[in-house]
RNA sequence: AGCCUGGUGGUGUAAUGGUAGCACAGGAGUUUUUGGUACUCUCAGUCGGGGUUCGAGUCCCUGCCGGGCUGCCA
């Protein structure tokens, strides 16, 4: 896994901190973190800062905390930060001791509001929702100063601790900072760094009745953990100029904030606010459905960490906003289990085939390589016998030019086994192929012949006999537009949700040893796509498989082209 | 509308005043007991207009287009 990252250009951020620390800033180390708020699951876009966080700070010998931003009661669940841990350790990443929580400042953040309010720099405001908005003006014009902007010190100390003490109902007063009213950023109209919430925290319990807004946590929270680069995405641009005004005001380590462009996925969503509604409304069934961009979604579907982080190295790292396109991701995917996953033969839509030469009752066991990629992951023994079972699409019997599967008179080979040519085709009463009755040529066990006869077919099969039922999950992709967050004329996301993306396959059956496989772990079925067998299935569905992704496909690319 | 921010092939990302490159996607081919993999070749780009310069994707001016901002969310 070790690449040189020697003839890697940097990116921006990169950059940024190398030359950092080359003078010396920080006295060369570098400190990062990951701070996702607990209010929903990790996503794709989770893992891109994960990796960059991490990523950074290891490869600059420095740190990367991992950091509940718990300061709002009202959204937050436990369930979710212990979801947001089991994700970022699956992705292979380590935040040793450092596991920290913005709750773990609010009584120094309580201080630090004092230390404002004293220095004349924040009030108590009256004003409600309503008001205060009329007040702050708009993009064009200044706002107005509140009423209550010049309270005296003594009284705005006062009422902070009554605030505190819970003496007051949530929206009747906020603390404000002192800054501009006139600035053309809004964040500056003086704004609210401490709001009254009479909400259970998940951490401090019943003992807060106030709790700071993320202005007032994010920078001082970096800066009590002594962080350097503080990465995050685009949309805090405007929150960096609050940012450093606090931690100037306060006069405490001021680390600096650097914005890049978050990740977009074209035919999916990447917004918690999104996906929770998929959750709500059933467009999918749960977080972790495999359709979701979510880590637990993906890592149900059977993506790997190894995957994931190759693509979020491969996505790149700027400012401006980018759409990634699906193919990269499955790319990722692909090169990874290409190389590390083993081999199985299986048929998702079962065709008969017996072959008439072959003896009634004899069976045998065949050699199979379980990865051609990977010698040592060695060979394994494949049940053979007179009935078998092919795949619906590998037989046509009136095929197209340069179809080289199976057809009426057509002799191909059966991976690992025989080659076999079709002799006669047998239908049911309503017209339906039934059975394909075939020859097999002994002197081609193993699948090749002294001869050196060109057989230009390849295709799986499984022994009738022996061969597990099981039902498989298809997925596609959630959406059919590439961009359903761009809803034109009025028309909601949801609108483009692809009804085709799960297609459930009852009829499927592969070779015995598909049962052995750990649930997750990631298999291909030859010419077909690469599997695991579902976390989440219920014992009385019996053996249910996910397809993580098809293999490619040049042929059906070529036919359908036309 | 004001402010902030960004514009390089279909997509993403390099080139830090000196040959516009890489990856994915697309196309063609070689190899192949997976129409997979691997390999080879190929298509295709600096938002427009001015300027500075021997030389501009890069610097300056200007226009156009995209994104963000009017939560007591993060």
């Amino acid at each position: 896994m070790e690449e040189s990252t020697a003839d890697k250009p940097l990116d921006f951020i990169r950059s940024i901190i190398s030359e950092d620390r080359t003078n010396g800033k920080n006295e060369g180390r570098v400190h990062t973190r990951f701070p996702p708020e607990p209010n929903g699951y990790l996503h794709l876009g989770h893992a891109k800062s994960i990796c960059l966080n991490f990523g950074v700070a290891e490869e600059f010998g420095g740190l990367c905390n991992l950091r509940l931003d718990d300061t709002n009661p009202a959204a937050e669940k436990t369930e979710y930060a212990e979801a947001i841990m089991a994700d970022v350790r699956w992705l292979g990443f380590d935040w040793e001791e450092r596991l920290h929580h913005a709750s773990d400042y609010f009584d120094q953040l309580f201080d630090w509001a004092v230390r404002l309010i004293e220095n004349g720099k924040a009030f108590v405001c009256d004003l409600n929702f309503e008001e205060m908005r009329e007040l702050r003006g708009t993009l064009t014009e200044p706002g107005k100063p509140s009423p209550f902007r010049d309270r005296p010190v003594e009284e705005n100390l006062d009422l902070f601790q009554k605030m505190k003490a819970g003496e007051f109902p949530e929206g009747s007063k906020t603390l404000r900072a002192k800054i501009d009213m006139a600035s053309p950023n809004l964040n500056l109209r003086d704004p609210v760094i401490y709001r009254i919430l009479h909400k259970e925290h998940p951490k401090t319990g019943t003992q807060w009745k106030i709790y700071p807004s993320y202005d007032f946590a994010h920078g001082q929270s970096d800066s009590i953990e002594g962080i350097t680069h503080s990465l995050c995405t685009l949309e805090f641009e405007h929150h960096r100029p609050l940012y450093d005004w606090f931690c100037e005001n306060l006069g405490i380590h001021h680390p600096q904030q650097i914005e890049f462009a978050r990740l977009n996925l074209n035919y999916t969503v990447m917004s918690k606010r999104k996906m929770l509604r998929l959750v709500t409304e059933g467009h999918v069934n749960g977080w972790d459905d495999p359709r979701m961009p979510t880590l637990s979604g993906m890592r149900r579907r059977g993506y790997t960490p190894q995957a994931i982080r190759a693509f979020c190295d491969r996505v790149g790292l700027a400012k401006r906003e980018n759409v990634i396109e699906m193919e990269l991701l499955e790319y990722c995917l692909r090169d990874d289990l290409n190389r590390r996953a083993e081999r199985r033969l299986g048929v998702l839509n079962p065709l008969k085939v017996t072959l008439q030469n072959y003896p009634e009752d004899q069976t045998e066991e065949l050699d199979a390589i379980n990865n051609p990629e990977d010698p040592d992951a060695g060979t394994r023994k494949i049940h053979f016998s007179r009935e078998i079972l092919i795949d619906r699409n590998d037989f046509m019997e009136d095929p197209p030019k340069k179809y080289f599967r199976m057809a009426p008179g057509r002799e191909v080979r059966l991976k690992y086994a025989y080659y076999v040519t079709c002799k006669e085709v047998i239908r049911d009463e309503s017209g339906e192929i039934s059975e394909l009755i075939c020859s097999y040529d002994p002197e081609s066990r193993g699948g090749g012949t002294a001869d050196g006869r060109k057989v230009k077919g390849t295709i799986q099969w499984v022994d009738a006999r022996t061969a597990l039922p099981c039902s498989a999950n298809l997925y596609d992709r959630l959406f059919s537009c590439p961009n359903p967050e761009e809803n034109e004329d009025g028309k909601d996301f949801t609108d483009f949700i692809n009804s085709g993306s799960l297609e459930v396959v009852t009829t499927a059956r592969v070779e015995p040893s598909v049962s052995a496989f750990e649930p997750g772990q990631p298999f291909q079925l030859e010419r077909v796509g690469y599997f695991c067998i579902d976390t989440n299935a219920v014992a009385e569905a019996g053996l249910v498989l996910n397809r993580s992704v098809a293999l490619r496909d040049s042929w059906s690319k070529k036919t359908q082209g036309k």
